[in-house]
DNA sequence: CATGAATGAGGCTTCATTCAT
DNA sequence: AATGAATGAAGCCTCATTCAT
C-alpha cells in the first residue's frame, strides 16, 4: 500500500533529523557544557528549524538525557561478557581486572567527550540528573563488589568490607579518568598505568609485591 | 574627626552587607546549584536591596569564586601543622595518616554542604573554575606524595610510582567524601571507616595484614 | 466513464472529510471559544491530517464562519411559514407570538451550544464577523417589527414606536436566550416562561391583564 | 527620614507607571479587542519597557480585569443613591425610573468605548471572566428585581413575575445599549428614547397609556 | 552606601503554514 | 486528495543591570 511506503519513509526522515539534533546536540554540550548552550546553538549545528527541536525532545534537560543513557548502554554492554567466566586464582583475578579495565577504557577513549561532559556537567543539571548519576556509579560499585566477593569466598584474597574497598576501587578509577579527561594524562600512560593501579588495588603501598629496598 | 569615625562607620555597615550577602549566596547555592538561583534570590534571602548586590560583587560568579576561596583557605589550614613531624616508621606513618584524615573530616563536617557545592558544581561554573577545582585537587594529591616520597625515602613503603599512588588516595577519598554527601553514608560510619581505608592503601585488599582464610 | 466514477468517488471522500472538519471545529470551538482552539485541536479531533485542514478552509475564522451561516439558515428557515397568515387580532396575534417564540425555542434547543458559541464568541472574532452578527439580530428585529406594524395598521395593537419596542423585544429574547444557555434556566423553564414573557410584552408590568391588588 | 521619603516618592512612580499601563492597555482593548493586542502594543502605547509590564500585570488578562473592576465599581456607584428614596406611587416610580436610566447612562456615555468593549469582548476572554460578567448582569437584573418587588408590595403595580420582568428589562436595557454603542443610536435618540423604553416597560405594547386609535 | 523601579536584550516556545511524498 | 514532518516568524517572559533618589 502507498500510505504505509509513504510512513515508512516519513519515519525514516523523522529519525534522521533525530539523529542530526543527538548529535549537533553532543557537539554543543561537549563544547559549552550544560548550561551554556541555548536551544538555537544545537538547531543550527543540526541545520534543522528551530521549530522542528521540540517536535523530538520536549527541552535541553530530555536531549542531555538522552545521550547520557545512550553512552550508559554502551558502557554497561561492555561488562557482559565478564561475568562469563570469573577467575578462580589471584593471578587470573589480576589478570583478569586488567583486561576489564583496558576493556572499560577502550570504550571511554571512544567517547572521551562525552564522558568528560557527564562527570564534569552531569551532576549540575539538577537534582535529578545528579542522583541518577550517583546511582549509576553506584551500579560500578556493586560490579566491583560483586568480583571481589567471589574472589574473597573462594578463598585467594583476604577477608575484608568488600563494599568499601569497592567503593575505593571506583573512586580510583575515576580519578584517573579525571585526569586523562583532563589532559594531564594521555592515553598512552592511562594504558601503562592500569597494571600500577591494579598493583595498588591488590597490593596497597605498604604491602608485599613492592620492591622492598 | 568625625569624617573619619562616618567613614569607620560606613565601612562596618558594608562589610556587614557583604557578609549578608554572602551567607545569602551560600545558602541558596547549597539549595539551587550555581547556576539554578537569580541574583534576586540572593539579595531577597539576604534582605537587601537589588541594586545592593552589586556594589559587592560584579556577578554571581564573583560571590561564588569568593566562598570557594574562603572554604580552600580553611581547609588548607588544616595541613599546615601535619608537616612539622613527619613519621619515621610505618606504624607512626600509619597513626599519622588516621589522624590527618580525621583533622580533616572534622572541618568537612562543618562545612559538609559547601563542600557538596563545590564538588557538584563548582565543575559547570565556566572552564576556569573547572580548571581552578582541579589544581585544588592537585594540590592535595602532592600533599599526599610528599608523604609517600618521604616514607619511601626513609625505606619503611616499598618503592613504587608515588604520584599514582597518591592520585589513587586522592580518588579514594573523595569516594567516600561523595558516598557521605550523599546521605549513603552517615557521619558516624565515616568515622568507623577511616581505619579501613588506610588499611587498604596500606596493604591492598590481597596484601597481608588482613585475616587470610 | 471511470474517470468520471472516479471522480464521483473523490469528491464524495472529499465532502465526509469535509464534514468531519467541520463537525470537530464545532466541538473544539464550542469547547474552548474560537480564540482558544489551535488549528491542530481541530484536525486530531477529526482525525485528518494537519494539512488536509487547508485543502478545505483558508483559516480557522472560514470555519467558523461556515459553522455560524449553517445555522443561520436553520434558524431563519423557520420564520418562513410565519409570514404566510398574519393574524388579524390580538388574541390571534398573541397566539402566533407564542407559537412564533416556541417553534424558534425548539431550533435553539437543538443547536443549544453552537448558540452559546456565536453569542459569546462571535464578537470577538473580529470586527467584521461582530457586524455581521450585529445585521443578523436587526434582521430578527425587522422580524418583530412588520409584524407589530401590521398589528398596528389592522388597529388592534396602540400605536407605539414599532423599531423601539421591536428592539426591547429581541432584547428581552436574547436575555433569555442568555439565561438559558447559561444554565440559569432549563429547557422547561424556558418553556413555561414563553408565556409570562409575551404577557409582558403585550401589557407591560404596569398594564392589565394582571391580577390588580 | 530619608528612607521613607524614598519610600514614598518610589511608590509615587510606581502607581504613575501602573496608571500609564492602564491607561494604554484600555485604549489598545478598545481599539483591537482582548486577544488581538500583544503585551507590546500596551508597553508600546505606554511608553514603558517591556519588563515593566510584568512589574504591574502578572498578564494580560490581569490588566483587562482591573479595568473591568474599575469601570464596574463605578457603575455601581451609580446606584447607591437610588435605594434611599424609593417609590411610593406609579408616577414617582416611573420617574424615578427614568432619572435612574439617565444616570445610569450618563456613566455609560463617559465610558462607552469600555462599555463595548467588555460586553463585545469580556465574554471570550476565558469561561471564568465569562462568568463573571454574567454575575455582574445578574447583580443588575437583582437591583431592578428590588425595586419591582417594592412597588408590587405597595400595590401599584400589578402583581408579576418580578424575576422574569427585571430579566426582561435589563434585556431591553442591553439591547439599547447596544445599538447606541453600534453608533445605531447616537446619544441624544437614546436620551429621547428613555421614555419611550420605560412605558413599553411599564405598559407593553398592546396596554393603555398608548393612543389607541 | 543602599535602594528598588525600570529597562530591554535574549532565549524559550508555540503554531499557522508549507511542501515533498 | 491526504498526509505529517519541517519550518521560522512571532510573541511571551525572565532577569541581569542601570540609575535616579
Amino acid at each position: 500500500m502507498s500510505t504505509q511506503k509513504r510512513k515508512a519513509a516519513d519515519n525514516a526522515r523523522k529519525e534522521q533529523t533525530r539523529m542530526r539534533l543527538l548529535k549537533a546536540g553532543a557537539e554543543v554540550f561537549i563544547q559549552q557544557g550544560f548550561h551554556g548552550p541555548r536551544i538555537s546553538d544545537i538547531v543550527n549545528r543540526a541545520e534543522v528549524g528551530q521549530g522542528t527541536f521540540y517536535r523530538h525532545f520536549s527541552s535541553k534537560r530530555e536531549l542531555f538525557e538522552t545521550l547520557f543513557d545512550g553512552l550508559l548502554e554502551q558502557l554497561m554492554l561492555q561488562f557482559q561478557p565478564m561475568t562469563e567466566n570469573p577467575p578462580s586464582s589471584l593471578d587470573q583475578y589480576r589478570q583478569a581486572s586488567i583486561q576489564a579495565l583496558r576493556r572499560l577504557s577502550s570504550i571511554m577513549i571512544q567517547e572521551k567527550d562525552l564522558m568528560l561532559l557527564f562527570l564534569r556537567h552531569g551532576p549540575s543539571v539538577d537534582a535529578e540528573f545528579s542522583s541518577k548519576m550517583q546511582k549509576t556509579l553506584n551500579s560500578f560499585v556493586q560490579l566491583a563488589k560483586f568480583y571481589l566477593d567471589h574472589a574473597m569466598e573462594l578463598g585467594f584474597v583476604k577477608k575484608s568490607d568488600s563494599e568499601v574497598v569497592s567503593q575505593a576501587l571506583v573512586g580510583i578509577g575515576l580519578r584517573f579518568v579525571e585526569n586523562w579527561l583532563d589532559g594531564t594524562l594521555n592515553q598512552g600512560q592511562l594504558d601503562s598505568l592500569v597494571e600500577k593501579i591494579v598493583d595498588f588495588a591488590f597490593y596497597g603501598f605498604a604491602g608485599s609485591r613492592g620492591e622492598l629496598p
